[in-house]
DNA sequence: TGACGAAGTTAGGCACGCCTAATAATATTA
DNA sequence: TAATATTATTAGGCGTGCCTAACTTCGTCA
């Protein structure tokens, strides 16, 4: 699988685990039927997913009796979880997300999130709570964005151009600003949509911009790289 | 499938689309070889991708020509690509992570965060550009936590307890802090490992809390409430 | 006790995404 | 041009994770 994941755990069996987890902690133990109501799956997935829970040693399970977890279990669990709580926070309190948007993309990306970028977040959480101006400076500019609606999404973020770019790294083209003789210039050139560029070198004053496409090397005004948005790398 | 996505394409197509992407920006074309060596997939696996994508007329395949995207292939894996790049760089630039562990992530969540995440992702390291005194505070941050190494992820991040739950959250206790008769005493009211715990109310000044247990309610001294380790729901 | 309904399991099927092995097409070289 | 090497495709298999349909087990209540 080319989504690798590392973890002991596919993503449907997370959240299996999961729902235990909650229903353990709120009853005591949970019931096969508990499981796939919360999760939207027929019961008989539910069977498949817990004889490969048992198999794995996460949850006690005998076929007809109630579920529980075992240590690893709990542990597991109380990692995901965790892990679900982190990132939604983080997108609350820090991208103000709205609550159930945010916990709905919580429940996606706590499946692919890395404990080295958990524990950043936590601690970019930290951070954000003893410096509100962050998280008010950053909604200020989100409600800015939101006065633009109707455009597409690319547009409200403000477009990378070829002038937002670092030496060394590499974009592809999707847009030359038309206007004035430079986009025909720089299409005839061959840099055009779908060409990659490369940033070879920008001078102290950030202009001229050196670049190399196709083999070819050129230097870009700052006006001129600006023109031309890209796909980073 | 729980892990639903919403998008047209599953996260492994969406990676042989990029490769595809990156492979035609660079020389004008693409081949299976290409992509098998990039992906790290056998050629077959690459066949059928191809012949999936171009029934979604994504790419234009012909069987042992070169590939290359349609225009509609390419607005796509462009999509992709950008949400690659931003979650890479807010990984770098905000969170401090290694440059290749940075991509190496991106690649994985770039399937996975929803566009309202990253177009706020955008925003936030837009705020951060303009601000460079949060990113180097939360850097000082980051660097703090790293002496205290050797400790478990969970103690370098602080634990998060029942005194830092907000009224109206849920949570399980892990850990109940041992010493005085604290412990002993919480544990015979039933607030053990694994039990879930509901914030009812905070006084004002925040000491006592109330909480509900088991359909019991108790109100808990703040001190009393820091020393119950647990994971937000 | 026995019948009934709810809950749970098994069997079989399907889509996805990878693999290996065999085969076919294309490129390279003698 | 013919032999050979490389590249690509097909066929068939496997694991995962969902489904429906048929069946079994369990608890309840007459
Ligand atoms: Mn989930
Ligand atoms: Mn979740
Ligand atoms: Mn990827
Ligand atoms: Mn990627």
């Amino acid at each position: 699988m080319i989504f690798e994941s590392t973890r002991s755990l596919s993503a449907s069996l997370e959240d299996y685990l999961q729902a235990i987890f909650w229903t353990v902690a709120a009853k005591g133990a949970a019931r096969a039927k508990d499981i796939a109501r919360q999760l939207g799956v027929k019961a008989s997935s539910v069977t498949g997913a817990l004889q490969t829970l048992a198999e794995k040693k996460f949850v006690h399970y005998q076929p007809y009796e109630a579920i529980t977890l075992t240590a690893e279990g709990f542990d597991e669990a109380a990692r995901v979880a965790q892990r679900h709580f982190i990132v939604r926070e983080f997108f609350v309190r820090v991208l103000g997300l709205d609550e159930a948007v945010a916990d709905k993309e919580a429940c996606r990306m706590e499946h692919c999130v890395g404990d080295d970028v958990a524990e950043r977040l936590a601690t970019l959480m930290e951070f954000v709570k003893a410096h509100p101006e962050m998280q008010s400076g950053v909604s200020q500019l989100l409600a800015e964005r939101d006065h633009s609606d109707g455009m597409p999404a690319s547009v409200r973020r403000g477009p990378v151009t070829v002038a937002d770019l670092r030496s060394g790294q590499k974009a592809v083209i999707v847009a030359v600003r038309s206007g004035a003789a430079l986009a025909r210039r720089l299409v005839d050139m061959g840099l055009g949509r779908g060409a990659l560029v490369e940033v070879e070198g920008v001078a102290p004053t950030g202009d001229p911009i050196r670049v190399k496409i196709r083999g070819y090397q050129l230097a870009l005004r700052r006006t001129e790289a600006a023109a031309i948005s890209v796909v980073g790398k």
